[in-house]
DNA sequence: AATTGTTTAAACCGATCGGTATAGACTAAC
DNA sequence: GTTAGTCTATACCGATCGGTTTAAACAATT
């Protein structure tokens, strides 16, 4: 019998998204990858298909550890109007923490696939479309209890708290500063009130 | 002497802006260039030099007669509150009426060129930056006016303007429908009164 | 030690990339 | 008609693209 897989699958699907996520699919090249992963040609073939499942895999982790994670994590909080707020300044605190200014994996990806690719179109739209209900939902319960602002059409609130991150997001990818980024989550906090 | 210019070079710039803004720069291939414009390559590399020469020319050409043109066009009405909701409406209005959904060509290259070319970084932040003073102007006159609410902070609305328009170009470009762009650019409205 | 299947490195594939060069065909001014 | 300069079409360049294959090195089981 062979020996076991002497490198960490996970790790190297870790390090691949980190490509993806800074150079966008396109830019990304094998011997990007290859260079990244520290795996060579043959193994990373071998584990995860190619290019393109390559790519998928690393989306659908960002979008499990990342995203749904840290909704969740707000979801329990079970305090609307806290969540909202760590919500918005989280992001702005990674986004000008990360030194590359990769942005948001999911928003970046939204971009670069117009409409070529349908079903990584599908994948970003049905991640957006959570993000947009944990909105939702949170100004919804929030104004159960009278914490925020009953004026507010939840729908339309969450839908413009969604442009907000994804202006967020893009401009601190490379323009944009950091009092910009401060400025707009104020602002999306002071939507509710 | 030879003859003049058989092809009109502004015409040719413009397909091939159309070509950029749809598929972005590393995606569109010489081959695509060729093909939009509808000169051959001897003559493309002559008029216009390079894959990155020609990118800037229809950069600077989107630049001047969209952005440029449309704010001189809005700040000539000289109302704040009609300037704004003409913008946030034509915004939306363009956005959906694009069946290719090329998107803002300006905010899709802020995404594309993260931090690799320095010179089209700054020429989109300028583009912004512009922008972002052009919603400056509309708020402190309006407030001047008694016409937009005092509460507002000129510089963070206006920057808080900058993100949802970058929030509803991303979006318009692939995922969000009609009436998500319209909420937003509803509320991009509401923040001012 | 023989076997088995995974590791690695590297050669290799056809295709395409951005960019250049060449050779005529063409239209103007002389 | 000669000449100058621009058009078109096409061949060509080296490099790189994503992807496959090959073969040797290797470790674990038998």
């Amino acid at each position: 019998m062979p020996w076991e897989k002497s490198f960490d699958e996970e790790t190297a699907l870790e390090k691949a998204m980190q490509v993806f996520w800074d150079k966008g699919y396109e830019s990304a090249s094998i011997a990007d990858l290859i260079e990244g992963t520290g795996l060579n040609r043959g193994s990373l073939y071998n584990a995860f298909g190619g290019k393109r499942d390559l790519f998928l895999k690393t989306l659908t982790k960002y979008d499990r550890e990342t995203r749904q994670a840290w909704l969740a994590e707000l979801e329990a909080l079970d305090d609307p109007r806290q969540a909202l707020s760590r919500f918005f300044d989280g992001v702005v605190e990674q986004t000008i923490a990360d030194p590359d200014h990769k942005g948001c994996f999911l928003v970046n990806t939204s971009l670069e696939f117009p409409a070529h690719d349908e079903e990584v179109r599908q994948f970003v739209a049905k991640g957006l479309r959570e993000l947009e209900g944990f909105f939702r939902r949170c100004i919804e319960v929030g104004q159960a209890r009278g914490e925020i602002r009953a004026t507010l059409e939840p729908q339309v609130g969450a839908k413009t708290l969604v442009a907000l991150l994804v202006g967020i997001r893009v401009l601190g990818r490379g323009v944009g500063d950091e009092s910009t980024l401060q400025a707009v989550a104020d602002e999306a906090k002071r939507l509710i009130d």
